[in-house]
DNA sequence: ATAAAGTCTATAATCTTGGTAGTCTTTATG
DNA sequence: CATAAAGACTACCAAGATTATAGACTTTAT
């Protein structure tokens, strides 16, 4: 049940771009190297990873002197599950039980697979959350803690 | 966030041998060609998986003509969480999480670390499901939806 | 014109996955 | 006690995924 380094890498940059600009109200924008500097990442993998999140249009680009990355829509519009998909594929343990992209699974009778019900359950735990947070909701939870560090 | 084929064909062998035998109250005991048969799994590959369930103590065996594998204690004891951690590892999505095996990820401040908060959520979703249903609540729940279909 | 930045594709080095194969040990039983 | 059935154990392997690295190309500000 691991999260992949391309997965972790790009979640980590998106929250990264969701926090506020210093100055100004435009949209935060960073260059990879920024990100993977602040992130202490390879800057050529995520590289990649960022372009994938850009086709997939949850990023928008800059080319040029002075370009870089930013989020394609408001921070409380980008939830992790989307990101998550992108990256790692789908949410679910196991592809019977994928709401986004189902496949059947080997067992005789889907509908009384003891392992396909509780797998089912665990998808939707998972994607509850992933599909509920947004990186807004990331970002204040963030700054939460900051304030009152004990919870 | 994928169940291995290990994990699969060891949760589902571990649900075979839970069902209560068809003759006698002696514990379900069934050789490996059986229950890979069953299964439809490699029976040599299905081996490996069942000697690291019987070495982790959740099985036990009787060698030699007419033996085969039972479960180690009574299927309500046994959940699918400890089945799940002998064969794939830890639950959690980041080791920074893992209650069973922590090690810290880069983070600068785990402590404010909004992904790992996140993830710190999703492990436990997975981990509350996981560790509170036993065999025998599989076994209840498959013969529920057998007899009542619709739900 | 130039340099800074993103775009795109190819390749490489591990690691993981999903097995297969073979030998050894134990045990029932004829 | 010979034999065959069964698990125990170890080694190995092919294919694919993962985690990058490299380099050539395109766009754009100045």
């Amino acid at each position: 049940m691991r999260l992949s380094k391309r997965g972790e890498y790009g979640l980590r940059a998106m929250i990264a771009l969701a926090e506020p600009a210093p100055k100004g109200d435009a949209p935060q924008m960073m260059q990879i190297k920024e990100i993977a500097l602040r992130e202490g990442i390879s800057a050529k993998f995520l590289e990649q990873i960022l372009l994938a999140l850009k086709n997939a249009g949850l990023l928008h680009s800059k080319m040029g002197v002075g370009g870089g990355y930013y989020l394609a829509k408001p921070s409380s519009e980008i939830t992790l599950g989307q990101i998550f998909r992108v990256l790692d594929g789908p949410v679910a343990p196991v592809k019977c039980v994928s709401q986004m992209s189902y496949e059947p699974c080997g067992c005789p009778d889907e509908a009384t697979c003891g392992l396909r019900l509780v797998m089912g359950d665990v998808r939707n735990a998972i994607a509850n959350i992933l599909d509920h947070t947004s990186l807004a909701d990331v970002i204040k939870r963030q700054n939460s803690v900051r304030k009152n560090p004990g919870m």
